[in-house]
DNA sequence: CGAGGAATAGAACATCCATTCCACAATTCC
DNA sequence: GGAATTGTGGAATGGATGTTCTATTCCTCG
């Protein structure tokens, strides 16, 4: 027999595959178009399913199934599989697109310039993921623990740093009054020794946790200090110390990953806190 | 051995699962807490890998799965794996839909939904931007010049601290030779008489610019100490100081500019640098 | 109408899988 | 400090899977 399809590109995506399951549909054997229609109709079935269940679903041999593959180019049932359960993975809306538009410009052509795509495009995944992994409400509560702080303590190393960088030059501006936790080192036990009830704290840490970082949120949390935290996994040791806590994962690019959505996240709350607390005092005066 | 669970529910969906992990770990051993924390970090790996490969990713044995299954009240891991693939086949359909969803999300209801959404949309814009502001072969010859000194100084300020702070971290682990400039005060001066040509600096200042800032881009290059920068104008003073300079605008929310792309380009430009030091050293040992 | 070739069904096969089982290690509890 | 219990690693196993092969069926065209 014959190579089906070797000339031809096999297709890399779902679109892709759809494309040309529809320009040939009208040639495909009678058995192959059956197919082709249940696979249009139903690609979940298909991606999840077994070849000898989806086989019997749509009212074919599982024999079918492959040759059904091989005909589009595939090496077997498996590997155009894979294309279907791609398809549930990059859900994320508008990602296709994006990455599409970027790899098509003039940066891919210089040595250095794939890796700024790649920061670029790891920056972008990590804000579409962030809008539907923070909560509003947890958001609201967080604003509202740290609007009331007398101070907040800001908790942060490492990677985490540049973000605790940017809350205290912001509360700065914004006359809210902060104190930076870990900056000179042997300090900070008498730092955090001031903290109490009134004030809170926000603590930023990311696996590999500093354990530094942790510690210090529990020392907070027996010192009944509210602490409000931002991390990257629902089984941070960060979380069990914190009031409220947010899970944010950062996308990544060659292994670093991005600090976007975070530092977005920094920002909406740092001013959020700042609104918040000025309408408080608003309130307290007109009263 | 007695059914470990079978007065308690069985989770039906993933959000109880996940609920039922939680509320747990803290009193699941060791393994079975490394497949928790493996599971709800790679869920899209749980619903299509099979046990063997989930294995070897989570770094524990197959029986394990089957048994952290089974601690859940799961007749065998494939029972569990459903869980994960309905929570993929639910959240499908209507890229279209969930890009409106985003922008008119549940965020906007609540009194500091607004200012959230308002962080991401700009970040997300300023992503946008940079990858046509930025010209790769300008980015090309920025790698070129760090990748080649000694030391590389980085000078920032206010703002824009975070972003080199960053850096800092970045080029600490990837064990490049650095110096921040303009930590502690005073002592500035002294670190900028080591700097000479074999050195580079990479200068962060967007307006209004922090006259420090400007002033020690200016000693460096008077000192044939060649820099790089990154600002927000053509007009910026930091830019004829410096060899290669990059303008970048970051979008703003309430006034208050986003730091997503300057921190994309950080993090692109550190890593490119690495990179490129290590090719170069390679070679030299080559030869 | 009937030969030739493609398409198909179904069985056979080798592979891989989830699961079970058991010996050993770690932990807990007297 | 020893006994009992629980947790863990790794091999064994039975079953299911994707693929291949071949006999048969179904078209097509002379």
């Amino acid at each position: 027999m014959a190579e089906t399809e070797n000339s031809i590109a096999i297709p890399q995506d779902f679109d892709g595959l759809k494309a040309m399951i529809l320009e040939r549909k009208t040639q495909l054997p009678k058995r192959l178009r059956q197919v082709a229609a249940y696979a249009l109709d139903h690609p979940d079935e298909i991606a999840f399913g077994t070849a000898a269940s989806i086989a019997t679903s749509a009212d074919v041999q599982p024999s079918t199934l492959v040759r059904f593959a091989q005909h589009f180019g595939f090496e077997g049932f498996s590997s155009l599989q894979q294309i279907f359960r791609a398809r549930l993975r990059e859900r994320t809306p508008g990602y296709d697109e994006r990455l599409k538009a970027l790899s098509g410009n003039d940066h891919s052509k210089l040595e250095s310039g794939s890796i700024f795509n790649g920061f670029v495009a790891a920056a972008h995944r990590s804000l579409d993921n962030i809008a539907t992994s923070v909560e509003p409400e947890a958001f609201e509560r967080a604003v509202n623990i740290l609007a009331g702080a007398e101070t907040i303590y800001l908790v942060a190393k490492r990677r985490s740093y540049p973000i605790s960088g940017y809350m205290a030059y912001a509360f700065g501006k914004l006359k809210v009054r902060y104190q930076m936790v870990g900056t000179a080192a042997g300090i900070d036990d008498d730092i955090l020794a001031m903290a109490g009830p009134k004030d809170a704290a926000f603590a930023v840490s990311f696996s590999p946790y500093a354990s530094e970082s942790v510690n210090q949120a529990k020392l907070l949390a027996t010192r009944k200090v509210p602490v409000v935290s931002l991390t990257d996994s629902a089984f941070s040791p960060l979380a069990e110390s914190s009031k409220v806590w947010f899970e944010l994962v950062e996308a990544d690019h060659a292994g670093f990953r991005s600090l976007s959505a975070s530092m977005a996240f920094a920002m909406a709350l740092t001013v959020a806190v700042a609104e918040k607390r000025r309408r408080i005092t608003e309130e307290r005066v007109i009263e």
